[in-house]
DNA sequence: TAGGGACCTGCC
DNA sequence: GCAGGTCCCT
């Protein structure tokens, strides 16, 4: 069963390029006709994304992410800039098509559309102003709620000392030993498969798939897993406090501090959650704590600076927390882009 | 409690 | 040499 919707929502307030390409999740690609096609859970979604200008309704090909890098690095997009956009947006809508095997409902729920982002903009900037600039590059993020926590928990476990295209080829592929949910332009979807089937992953066949020592380190975590009961011991840190959930995560073999934090904010949907990851602390020192410019990332430092960003934003700290983190993985990019 | 090296692989 | 860290050892 599959059905197309077509979704409206106020103008800027989701750029699925954005969501999809920001490390949230990892089975989301731009397809050469311009649309999206992303796996959650049990389901999929293809989605084309267009603007409404008075009576023409044109559909738009997905930007490409340096549009987004030119914007960020653009010094003269601050505040005013933002502002102005906002406005030019007012009254506007976008028109999202979304082809699922799922419902408009469980879209809406992995985007977050339940979360008036205008609100959260404008309470993210009241607690931080100093976070405007971000803000104004990167209109359109928002923070996701994927659905199988079982799935977000092993995503995780792939990024450790790892780079992205690395990560994508990495879950794609643990993805594989999942069910067939659908058959879509030819292709088989896989649903992400659960904790005993990763479990059973002999290491050598991870081995040969260039896992590295992560061949190793996933199917361990997941038996330890498994001995506590499961998928259904993941999903039930959903109910439990941020705190609690924490602890129980950083209990499992090659979950520290960092995973445990992805893990609570994208898994479990703690959203007081930050992961102090390499370019998170940059961005940190940046704002913050700028004694520990050019310093390495301790211990003591991650909890002072995930106490300090917790303070500041509460309950959205996960959302804020994503555009610092992506701003610098952005910039990271293009950086590394202008050395070629 | 802080600091440093190893770890798979791939790409610079 | 190093990347969306963790573990283990001084």
């Amino acid at each position: 069963m599959r059905e197309t919707h077509r979704l409206e929502i106020p103008a800027g307030r989701l750029d699925l390029e954005l969501c999809a390409s920001s490390g949230q999740v990892f089975r989301w690609q731009c397809e050469v006709d311009g649309s999206w096609f992303g796996v959650d859970g049990d389901h999929w979604y293809r989605v084309r994304l267009g603007r409404e200008v008075g009576a023409a309704d044109a559909w738009r090909p997905a930007s490409t992410l340096t549009h987004a890098t030119g914007l960020n690095r653009d010094p003269s997009r601050n505040a005013l800039a933002y502002v102005a956009e906002a406005r030019s947006d007012y009254g506007r809508v976008d028109t999202l098509e979304v082809e699922t095997n799922g419902t408009l409902e469980d879209f809406s729920r992995l985007f977050r559309l339940d979360w008036d982002a205008d609100a959260v903009e404008a309470e993210i900037l009241r607690r931080g102003p100093e976070l405007e600039p971000y803000l104004g590059s990167l209109r359109g993020l928002r923070l996701l709620r994927p659905q199988s926590a079982t799935e977000m928990f092993f995503t995780f476990l792939c990024t450790p000392n790892n780079n992205l295209p690395r990560i994508v080829q990495l879950v794609r592929h643990l993805a594989s030993f999942g069910a067939v949910i659908d058959e879509v332009d030819g292709r088989a979807v896989h649903r992400f498969p659960d904790v005993a089937t990763v479990a059973s992953i002999p290491p050598t066949e991870l081995r040969q798939r260039s896992f590295g020592y992560r061949a190793d380190t996933i199917p361990k975590a997941a038996k330890f897993v498994l001995e506590k009961g499961g998928d259904a011991y993941i999903q039930s840190l959903r109910e439990v406090g941020f705190e609690e959930a924490h602890e129980a995560l950083i209990e499992v073999p090659y979950i520290g501090r960092k995973l445990a934090d992805c893990i609570s904010l994208f898994a479990l949907h703690h959203t007081s959650s930050v992961p102090v990851d390499t370019h998170l602390y940059k961005a940190a020192t940046r704002l913050y704590f700028p004694q520990w410019e050019g310093t390495n990332l301790t211990d003591t430092k991650y909890r002072a600076i995930s106490s300090f960003i917790r303070g500041r934003f509460g309950e959205l700290t996960g959302w804020a927390h994503q555009y610092l983190f992506f701003d610098n993985v952005l910039n990271w990019r293009t950086r590394k882009e202008e050395r070629r």
